[in-house]
DNA sequence: CCGACTATCTTGTCATTGTCAAGATGGCCA
DNA sequence: TGGCCATCTTGACAATGACAAGATAGTCGG
């Protein structure tokens, strides 16, 4: 890859450095998820030695943590852009689903990072205090936050009789599983390789919310 | 491990280590899937050398696939059970369902497995006749037969006016991406750590099958 | 009954990886 | 100016997947 930069001073670039290897890390869980990424193989294609990303993330999941945040974050700006060009209700749900979708099935790899096993295992299993657990919690908040968007969604539409009754989390959580259930099946399944994967997305998310509206 | 017999016979036991080594790495796969998954220490958990399973697998991702087979068998007949210990459509349907997320429950590791990138990518990109492809091909069509499961109730149900019109495709599709969505949030994030799950699981499951109910 | 063949498993090796420990470098502050 | 320290490098180690070559035992043809 293009070396670090153009003066080729060696090191000490502060901070600027752990940005780096986290957009080389991006590139490199593509397509493949958490099992493509190679510390060894970010830190050669940033233009410093093997150990250097050490520095700033102990771990290789700390590293593979905060390639998943910046996923969440990328993930949530997509789907809130869809929801403001919508007006009604429903339409503001189904057209988040869909970018959820759209989402995982153009970056698969980002996607198979931020709900890696191995994260979520070190998430139930946190080591108290130990350095580098900052990526971590963030990944916690990012995650609830997204879902807040699905239920600010059905919350609003309850609320102007768009939608049933019933607890907002659980209708949220209906939709949600859907579009997740629904996004894993293709990446995950050869599913629907031929036929054109979002009107088939939108085929089903349609029959899902159907049972989310108000009768 | 418990030593292969007791009579230590070293080698020549014929296609029976095949089957012991999918059976141990059966328990290696718990919990975090494919990624806890070593050829080597499969090896020695039964008492082989490291290079023994090259014989039966080319490839690390071959056991996997063999190990994810035999998930997707385990998992159709305890679909297939609760499937059969109801009466009504509706109650099939939510059965199944729900017996495809208790499985995920209850061995996340072999699920993990059975839905593992690695295997998805390397179904998209087969080397043509490679040995050993018999475990891929064989994995693809029991996910085909499982899907089944879930298109037969549908369709059984249209024909008796329990379900709403439309392709059942599509209508299957919507109950198996809810149910695998919902059990990878249980699984992959901590959805749920505290409260029952199974219990949630119904409640949302419910939801999202009330948009398939006729009306 | 003997010798060769073959499937089956073993031993040895190599490149790669994650992790740790120790050393070098250069800016910053007393 | 001189020392301190964050930052990065070099070196090392064990483990892994994959490959090559060798050993072992049952079998089969003569």
């Amino acid at each position: 890859m293009a070396p670090r930069d153009s003066k080729k001073q060696a090191y000490h670039w502060g901070e600027q450095l752990r940005g780096d290897l986290v957009e080389e890390a991006l590139r490199q869980v593509e397509p493949l998820g958490i099992a493509g990424l190679s510390a060894r193989e970010v830190a050669r294609g940033v233009g410093v030695s093997h150990a250097a990303p050490a520095h700033y993330f102990p771990d290789r999941l700390a590293l593979a943590a905060a390639v998943a945040a910046a996923g969440f974050e990328q993930m949530y700006e997509s789907i809130e852009a869809a929801v403001r060009a919508r007006r009604k209700h429903s339409e503001k749900l189904l057209a988040a689903c869909l970018a959820y979708v759209e989402f995982a099935l153009e970056r698969r790899g980002l996607y198979r990072t931020m709900y890696a096993p191995e994260l979520a295992e070190r998430l139930n299993n946190l080591p108290r205090s130990r350095k580098g657990l900052d990526d971590f919690t963030n990944l916690s908040q990012l995650k609830a936050k997204g879902f807040g968007v699905f239920v600010d969604i059905v919350r609003d539409g309850q609320a102007e009789g768009a939608f049933r009754a019933g607890k907002a989390d659980d209708l949220a959580r209906a939709a949600t599983a859907a579009a997740h259930g629904l996004a894993r099946q293709f990446i995950d399944e050869g599913l629907g390789v031929r036929i054109d994967r979002m009107a088939h997305a939108r085929q089903v998310m349609e029959i899902v919310l159907d049972g989310l509206e108000a009768r």
